[in-house]
RNA sequence: GCCGGGAUGGUGGAACGGCUUACACGGACGUCUCAAAAGCGUCUGCCCGGAAGGGCAUGCGGGUUCGAAUCCCGCUCCCGGCACCA
């Protein structure tokens, strides 16, 4: 064959021809297995991506993510380990409800259907998963422990029913958690969350906040910073006292929660939160009609306007006065919702002179302004601006002279000593609300018995398996379409017999999520949620990827959840996830695609068009990982150009003569580039800047290019040497064409 | 307001304290061709200049250093998160 010939193949080259034989192969062969044999004595990585929710096929976001978590599970099965590297499917949740009821099916057949497409894509796409170890979280084989561990968590008092203000979601008619409430509005559908009071199932999650914080520190350098930084400020620890302070008429004090203890001898007034319990308690006979109305108007707020900082505050004396416990003071009790009930006590002491909330508030109502730290700033009375620094103590009896941290410590003393307080540490975090009034979720294992209360599914009946429903209204009502399912939820009392109802609503899906990577170790093991053994093999996971969408959401809850199954003795770690990277989003025109802004970008379109080793390419080269791609901005006609570069190099190698030796009798020149390539491409990858793994690719390319034209010619043992290098290299982006080249050269004796 | 991240050509982006702008896109020109496409090759930070050459450049202002995109201090702007959390 000549040159001339080598040519003409290569202009007949197109990727997308050689995708069908390779899926076929592989498909065949599994290359991709692990092994759980004992005997393997490779070391082992475990790499998962986030699991996809099955809504239509896989889209843009997804063919970025899944390139970059290929690359790196291909490298690792490269250098020798043996790599777990699954997928599965978040399957169940709104959308399928959503759509099943608009499309008049069954979320089973929606799922299903939407799961077969996405992993015919997944195939096209050449990812390296191992798919004996697949998953679903709707399948009852891997629901059945969820309520496993739900009842789990159940014995250890972490999961429990209370009732309160919960967030409410108009539109989609069930409760959602606070972390699922993005700016006064619904994760799912953007409408603006009610407050209404229900009981409801929580996971005591408070309990690990300070786990979940100082593990954080860990993580330090693993993780991206913002997640951590996210995560820190969600859990949103603070360190003060609390503070008793007795209420006329009221037998009981009332504790407040205190950053600022050393300012106590400044408080001049005290709040209680106007939609809490205390406030109506508290509330003296004379002001009722007036406190009444007050909390009338709270209500209407919307969260989103309650919480806006410009509004003016609004409050109503309650008719009682509260005793500052270190001075005998007298001071008002008043009733305002810029205290909110659910966090602290939902009661403060107002400091008006240190704190811009309660000066803002003292000044709309007259009241008295104090100030027990002098600073070097004017008087806030009369500016109007609290002074929350540091200074020096003054109008505070035994603080007098001390700083600020002075004045804490010795605050705390003094309370500790008389039994009016103590040191104490609060949280913004909340206990995660994992029930939801929807049909197509985890069922929760709980009956409720007239007789006996709250009595756990025995194990042996589990799973509690969905009622089919198919045909029955499952459009939202504010109670779970599984209230309607009469036959199924009617059951004897598996304490005492007597007739008992179960418990109707389903579990939050983020309960799904917060252990699948742990199922993957053992996906088809019956008697708990996993193997043990098989867990300890794999876990924690050596690398995670996927959207920073979840960095407070599901990241939180896995880790919790980690900690939970820690302390049970389940896994022997408390992470679930040793690293983590964010990819970015794909945007299109500098805005996210929506079909709104007509903007959307077909993934399979774009695979048709170009191939799927080129748009593998394009998601890879366009930028570092975590950064977003701009389709505008991209072109994947380059790639393909460049992948027809790479071609017609292991065509002009196979057609050469092969009678060149050994790779060290070939030209210097070139062998040094091939060899800093493998080098660098090595330490990138490794530091995840693919994008700069592919440059060093397209350089040893020219350099093989003008060896093969203007240098040794395509039979020197260097050329032949590096066109097998580029194969074996180019495989972590581009499968097909590295895999087409590989069997061109002559297969593994190609080096 | 608080916390985190960032700012490098026309564009996406490279760069252990050591030649700024790798690689690619876009652009210009050349080669091949009857022609076109594809391929291959050369050039392409900005300003002055016909050229040789010169000047200026990593958001702005200082500093450390023989040497700073990189380290330190002070700003500006952009992105993300949280926010009446006591």
């Amino acid at each position: 064959m000549t040159a001339a010939d080598s040519a003409d193949e290569a202009r007949a080259y197109d990727p997308r021809d050689v995708q069908d034989k390779w899926q076929a192969r592989w498909a065949q062969d599994e290359p991709f297995r692990a092994s759980d044999d004992p005997r393997d004595q490779r070391e082992r990585f475990y790499l998962v991506d986030m699991f996809p929710y099955p809504s239509g096929d896989l889209h843009m976001g997804h063919a970025e993510a899944y390139a970059i978590g290929d690359a790196l599970a291909r490298y690792w099965f490269l250098r020798g380990r043996n790599v777990l590297h699954p997928i599965g499917w978040d399957a169940f949740g709104l959308p399928a409800e959503n759509a099943a009821i608009s499309n008049n099916t069954h979320p089973v057949d929606w799922t299903y259907k939407n799961i077969e497409t996405q992993a015919a894509t997944f195939r096209r796409y050449a990812t390296s998963f191992d798919w004996t170890r697949r998953l679903q979280t709707c399948d009852p084989e891997y629901y059945h422990w969820n309520q496993w561990l739900f009842l789990r968590f159940y014995e250890r008092g972490l999961a429990y029913r209370k009732g309160g203000y919960v967030n409410w979601c108009p539109k989609d008619q069930t409760v959602l958690a606070n972390e699922q409430v993005i700016d006064g509005r619904c994760e799912r559908c953007g409408t603006e969350v009610i407050r209404r009071v229900l009981t409801q199932w929580y996971f005591k999650i408070t309990e690990y906040a300070d786990r979940l914080l100082a593990d954080a520190a860990a993580l330090e350098g693993s993780w991206p910073d913002r997640v951590l930084t996210m995560q820190r400020n969600w859990i949103g620890r603070s360190t003060g006292a609390s503070v008793d302070f007795t209420v006329e008429g009221r037998a009981e004090p009332v504790t407040v929660f205190t950053t600022r203890p050393d300012t106590l001898y400044g408080a001049t007034f005290f709040v209680v939160a106007a939609d809490s319990a205390l406030a109506a308690e508290l509330c003296a006979d004379s002001q009722r009609a007036e406190f009444d109305a007050y909390v009338e108007q709270v209500r209407k707020l919307t969260d989103i306007e309650r919480q806006s900082t410009e509004r003016e505050k609004t409050g109503v004396f309650l008719g009682v006065h509260a005793v500052n416990p270190v001075n005998g003071e007298r001071i008002p009790v008043w009733a305002a919702d810029y205290v909110l009930p659910d966090y602290g006590t939902g009661a403060i002491m107002a400091v008006p002179a240190h704190d811009q909330r309660d000066l803002d508030f003292a000044r709309r109502f007259g009241l008295p302004v104090r100030v027990v730290v002098a600073t070097d700033l004017p008087d806030p009375a009369v500016t109007g601006t609290a002074t929350p620094g540091d200074g020096v103590l003054v109008n505070s009896g035994p603080l007098d002279g001390l700083s600020k941290a002075g004045a804490i410590a010795r605050i705390i003393e003094i309370l500790s000593g008389r039994g009016l307080g103590s040191a104490a540490v609060n949280y913004r975090l909340r206990d995660w609300l994992v029930s939801r009034q929807r049909f197509w979720g985890t069922p929760i294992p709980i009956i409720h018995c007239p007789a006996c209360g709250e009595v756990p599914v025995p194990e042996e009946q589990l799973p509690v398996v969905l009622p089919d429903l198919r045909g029955a209204d499952l459009a939202p009502h504010g109670v779970s379409p599984l209230a309607a399912a009469s036959d199924w939820a009617n059951v004897d009392c598996p304490k005492c017999g007597g007739a008992a109802l179960r418990d109707t609503d389903t579990m939050d899906t983020f309960v799904d999520s917060s252990w699948y990577q742990f199922r993957y170790c053992s996906p088809r093991y019956a008697d708990g949620p996993f193997r043990a053994a098989d867990v300890a093999r794999w876990a924690p996971v050596d690398l995670y990827i996927g959207g920073v969408e979840h960095a407070i959401l599901h990241l939180l809850y896995a880790r919790f959840f980690t900690k939970v199954l820690q302390d049970m003795g389940l896994v022997e770690f408390g992470e679930p996830f040793t690293r983590l990277i964010n990819q970015g989003q794909v945007i299109n025109g500098g805005r996210a695609m929506s079909k709104s802004l007509g903007n959307g970008v077909d993934l399979g379109e774009q695979l048709s068009l170009y191939g799927v080793d080129a748009i593998r390419l394009t998601m890879i080269f366009a930028s570092p990982p975590s950064d977003d791609i701009d389709w505008a901005d991209v072109n994947p006609t380059a790639m393909v150009k460049f992948l027809g570069r790479v071609w017609r190099i292991a065509a002009d190698v196979a057609a050469a003569p092969r009678a060149g030796g050994p790779p060290a009798a070939g030209d210097r020149e070139l062998r040094r580039v091939t060899h800093r390539t493998i080098d660098e491409v090595t330490c990138q990858v490794e530091g995840y800047h693919l994008n700069v793994a592919v440059a060093r690719l397209m350089e040893l390319v020219s350099a093989t290019r003008k060896a093969i034209d203007s240098g040794p010619g395509p039979a020197d043992p260097a050329v032949r040497e590096a066109a097998g290098a580029l194969a074996v290299m180019l495989s972590l982006f581009a499968p097909y064409t590295a895999e087409e080249c590989w069997e061109a050269l002559g297969g593994p004796g190609a080096r």
